[in-house]
DNA sequence: CGACACATGTAACACGTTACATGATTTG
DNA sequence: CAAATCATGTAACGTGTTACATGTGTCG
């Protein structure tokens, strides 16, 4: 449901074409979460189809615009307004992935904390140089060096202090799964068992 | 993919018929992830499908089991040994609505960081409280109350604690972009963009 | 001219989810 | 007996995703 509520709010700041609607929606999210175009235009066509968003004629070079209708901008501040659930979460594939490993004799757990950490180290360093040279690169910082940024650029860094925290959440608790393995780990009795220890 | 693999996973530990997968799977992920019956029975038909399970006859009472088939156990050690994609990862909900409410004018970002934070707050309290009575409610534990668990015991003490730590990365995430908005409040230029200061 | 970005769409599919239909068995 | 749980499925739908078809404009 994100990308549908995304699309509407980019569309409240005016009618807007689908190519440049995946611009803003990459921009704004960091290019954190890359949009297929394909999936503005479908995404879209069920906007319309449900009477949130309105085709606005064109542009001057031809673009088919969009708009955002009353219902819509009702939908959207519903959605803006309402808390994500935080009961119910969406399933977390390390977490249930390591959840079936530790149970599953064939399986060898630590290994795949190992390798989850590396992934996930390599992400948070990426993700940090990103976020310790936002708005450093050019376009409009040339004035205002250390000043407050635009409402995109803020939203920008949000997202990218969010993927950071949630890297070095996961990388805790991967620290962790690692001790509690240490500890009890003739919990799950493997084929060979010995002391192999990592 | 992972209602998938999870499903596998627990059929490598022999056949299993459909409300027992459920009630497994449930079980091993700390009842934190619901499952629907009617799920586990369209995603068996997807996998005979595949080619990963296949039929296994009835037990003495009757049910029809699934067991897993050797391209089944090649799929799952190949998703088990694999870590999780960090880059491209998941569509982060809050996080999207938070960057798009930044940007728009009628929003209310700061209402939506606070109603947020409660929210998260709760669930975490909720996980704490489970995850500090783990294990404790009768069941299996009555002769080794501080020993080593089982390794289903673990994998719901996993995660428990991976929702832990992430409902903690959100909540800091959350203070921190109160933080932000507050230093930059000229940010976005709201319609009434007045002192009130929560 | 050829390659590439811009731009708009469609078709097909996968996964997850809910709601419904149906029956057996247990339990108060 | 009635209600609840166990148990097996099916139908329909929604979102997200990819791959493809197609055309325009631009730039080297």
């Amino acid at each position: 449901m994100s990308i549908r509520h995304g699309l509407l709010a980019l569309l409240e700041g005016g009618p807007r074409y689908g190519y440049q609607l995946r611009t803003e929606f990459e921009s704004r999210t960091g290019s954190t979460w890359p949009l297929n175009v394909g999936q503005v235009y479908t995404t879209l066509g069920r906007l319309e189809r449900d009477g949130l968003v309105a085709p606005a004629g064109e542009d001057g070079a031809g673009h088919a615009l969009y708009a955002i209708t009353d219902p819509g901008r009702a939908e959207l501040h519903a959605w803006l307004g309402r808390p994500v659930e935080s009961a119910n979460p969406p399933r977390d594939e390390p977490a249930i992935k390591l959840a079936m490993a530790v149970c599953s004799p064939g399986a060898d757990p630590a290994a795949l904390i190992r390798s989850q950490r590396e992934r996930t180290s390599a992400a948070l360093r990426e993700w940090t140089r990103l976020r310790d040279r936002a708005g450093t690169d050019g376009r409009d910082r040339r004035d205002r060096p250390n000043g407050p940024n635009g409402p995109e650029e803020t939203a920008r860094l949000l997202v990218l202090e969010r993927l950071i925290l949630a890297a070095e959440a996961e990388l805790r608790w991967l620290e962790l799964c690692a001790d509690r393995l240490a500890d009890g780990r003739a919990a799950v009795p493997s084929a060979s068992d010995g002391g192999r220890e990592g």
